[in-house]
DNA sequence: ATATTACTAGACTGGACGGTACAGTTTGGA
DNA sequence: TCCAAACTGTACCGTCCAGTCTAGTAATAT
């Protein structure tokens, strides 16, 4: 049946754990070291494969990063399920807060934009992680912003802007910290701290009209 | 005199022009196209010399590098003195943010941020960059914070976490759009505007007790 | 069973690049 | 003037790496 879909061929199909666990080793390789530190040969052993096999999957190291990336992406992509339903602005916002930061504490998802960052060869791939991450973050918040303006408790001048403001409050001197590579180890106690101040200011800045 | 003093080997000099010419190609290509971009050989032609003379000048890739980095940051070091004198939160708040946005616009500053993040390679320097850089902006601003509590108009409860607030709302999500590529083209008024919206957050935040 | 394709293992090619060697030239100090 | 060292230019070495080739083996569709 399906067998008759999937198989227009004859011979020996392809082996789809084979693709997976190529592309699961490309990952690790390009999280743990980065880009050009993940050669062909490397991938192959990583992945106990033959270098023709990946070859045979994926045309080029240009073709599998690319699907590695991608990959990557969807694993942590953020959508609109992912808004919290509380109308509560408070409780909204402190769930967003704390979801952001533990996005921004993930190593993988740190790697990812220093990789990203650093390599300036595909633009096309780090204009697709921005529009992807940081920025769908941004429009999700505004998103949430505007539901909590509507029927919720909030005031918000301008939803975009004031979008912004928060993110850049919750991300703080962190990002660029870890980045720069000074490990940030925040205790749960620490986080809630952080991500509570960051609400309370936020929630001042829109009482005063000022977001 | 001095000839006796900086000549103790016989022999012609090196020449200072030529190892300024190096450097100065070095940190062009760098910046242009990242580190592993800038060969040796790309280096020297770049610079009107022979390899061999670059090689004379610096013992390795990893040296002219360094020299090329460090020399970067000097050229951008901010330290006490950049700080405003006025005792004026508002003007003096300004001021900085103004310097800070500045600085976070300027084409070579973002490549060397860039170039940092992406090489992982040389743990000594990135922890350099960010000491000098980052950390450096946000305890100068600490600094001001504390003057303008003691001699100005401003009431900060936690002066560090206050600087930090304050160059997070700065760098709002500017930088990392320009760190993944997007050009992020303020005008002069765009500029005054967030800078104006940024202080006047930071100062209702003070006033609420939140900073 | 047979054709067809996937896969392995390893040798190989070609190009890029860090670094060296060397022969000859220039430049400055003593 | 003469020596020592800085330069140039070019050839060269060793290594790394993307990608190819080959010969043999394993799996699967017909």
């Amino acid at each position: 049946m399906n067998s008759a879909i999937l198989n227009k061929r004859p011979g020996r199909p392809k082996s789809p754990e084979k693709r997976a666990a190529i592309v699961t080793a490309a990952g690790d390789l390009i999280l743990q070291s980065g880009f050009q530190h993940a050669t062909m040969d490397a991938v192959a052993a990583e992945a106990g494969v033959s270098k023709q096999t990946v070859y045979s999957h994926f045309g080029s190291k240009d073709e599998l990063l690319r699907a590695c990336v991608n990959g990557k992406m969807r694993d942590h992509q953020v959508s609109a399920d992912d808004l919290p339903a509380a109308a509560d602005a408070r409780t909204a916002l402190t769930e967003v807060a704390t979801r952001m930061v533990e996005l921004l504490q993930d190593p993988e998802v740190v790697a990812m934009m220093r990789v990203m960052i650093g390599e300036l060869g595909q633009p096309e791939i780090s204009r697709t992680f921005l529009a992807e991450g940081p920025n769908q973050v941004v429009d999700l918040t505004a998103e949430l912003l505007i539901n909590l303006r509507d029927h919720g408790d909030l005031q918000v001048r301008n939803e975009h802007a004031a979008a912004e403001v928060f993110s850049s409050l919750v991300k703080g001197h962190f990002v660029i910290r870890t980045l720069l590579g000074e490990p940030v180890n925040l205790t749960a106690a620490e986080r809630r701290q952080h991500v509570q101040a960051t609400v309370d200011r936020f929630l001042q800045l829109c009482e005063a009209g000022l977001c």
